[in-house]
DNA sequence: GCGCGAGTTCAGCGGGGGCTCAGCCAACCC
DNA sequence: GGGTTGGCTGAGCCCCCGCTGAACTCGCGC
């Protein structure tokens, strides 16, 4: 079983770092958001824990960076004070549990080991919307019984999409999520692959999912259309 | 399946190396109990074959670190003489089985077929995708009734692919699996090899289980194409 | 030594996916 | 109705990615 920790306390952290590792954790220790989200990346853990608060990039940050990421390593949040308002932004930015600061340290083992034990079965394997579903596992996707094919960039997008369901999505917030960060061509590609994705998973079926908000961007119907 | 051998002998190293690759095993090598301890800190093996005498840190000790670090993956101890001294402190210090040198390399083989088995929670003996089916401990390949003739190379990236059946695996990803870490050649290899494994499992049956997915990786089709 | 087979490297190719662009159309405002 | 703005469309170019065939190395057995 291995952890990662993101506190920037330092104390804080070596604390937490000996005493899960007498519980027979790996633990490995970040003390920023940037260099969290670095290991996550980087390494396959069983579990994470973070602060909210923390320099570079907040909890609640790293974990949608993560959500979006596709990795739904469980994650159990430690808020600085018991507020609702800190709870529901963290377990609304996908984290499986949180912990309100002061904590007792028995009860942080408890919860983790309910977390790594429920494991990673009951992730969502399968995004859907309506009758639209796609398995980023195996990289499919299907209108009801109909598989689609999906070029790479086109498949990226609709998962994108399909993890904001409902929303409206700005161009803008599209293409910094689906393109490359450096990305600084035409932004009409955007409304090009809208084009394309409606051209294979709405207009063949006779629906109408994915909506444009003018001025605005795009909505996914969560309904599929 | 991965290996880390811990030998401070070197000719008794590279003769391991060699012959486990033989058997379809990527095989990691280190000289010392320190550089075993990294790699296996840096690492996930499938199973560890350490010796007891080493240089900087003793096998025992590097398997008692091993377990206090919530590593649990399976250890085979290479005693130097069948003393019951060094074979119940191998035990004691957490190893799961060992063998008293001089040995045979067919027990050895046999000994981490059976770790490797028991390892992960009762895999199944033949793994199978629809009528392609690959047996882990006799090496055989069929598709149907049809005997297939796989290289070592071969089979042990078909044993991968077949464990992930249905996910997409990426070339890294596949590389880091079947090839040892020391590797750093032409990532083309893993193309080359996808080639040879369709050549071998696919065509000569008009099947097409191994498919591509560009820019993303490949996926062996869970029902055998 | 020689031949063989496995593993690996390499360069060329072909196609398809990514992106651009210019023109068209629909919506909104006056 | 006319103008303006923003979104839609279709064609086309380009380059990257994956595929392929062949050559090379190395270890091993004869």
């Amino acid at each position: 079983m291995r952890l990662l920790v993101v506190e920037d306390d330092k104390h804080l952290a070596s604390a937490l770092k000996r005493g899960l590792e007498g519980e027979g954790y790996a633990v490995d220790v970040a003390l920023d958001g940037i260099e969290g989200e670095w290991l996550a990346q980087e390494n396959e853990y069983d579990a994470m824990v973070l602060d909210v608060m923390l320099p570079g990039l907040s909890g609640d940050e790293l974990c949608t960076r993560r959500r979006e990421a596709g990795d739904w390593t469980p994650i159990l949040m430690l808020t600085a004070r018991s507020g609702p308002r800190q709870e529901s932004r963290a377990l609304d930015s996908g984290a499986d549990d949180f912990l309100a600061k002061p904590f007792s340290f028995m009860v942080l083992v408890a919860r983790l080991r309910a977390l790594t034990r429920r494991g990673r079965q009951e992730r969502p394997s399968v995004l859907a919307a309506g009758d639209l579903r796609l398995d980023p596992a195996s990289h499919r996707v299907w209108r009801g019984d109909t598989p689609v094919e999906l070029t790479p960039r086109q498949f990226s997008m609709l998962e994108f999409l399909l993890r904001r369901a409902g929303e409206v999505v700005s161009k803008a917030t599209i293409l910094s999520h689906v393109w490359d960060f450096s990305f600084d061509g035409d932004p009409n590609i955007v409304e090009v692959y809208v084009r394309q994705l409606r051209q294979r998973i709405d207009h063949p079926f006779g629906r109408a999912s994915l909506q444009t908000v003018r001025l605005v961007g795009y909505r996914l119907d969560p309904d599929g259309g």
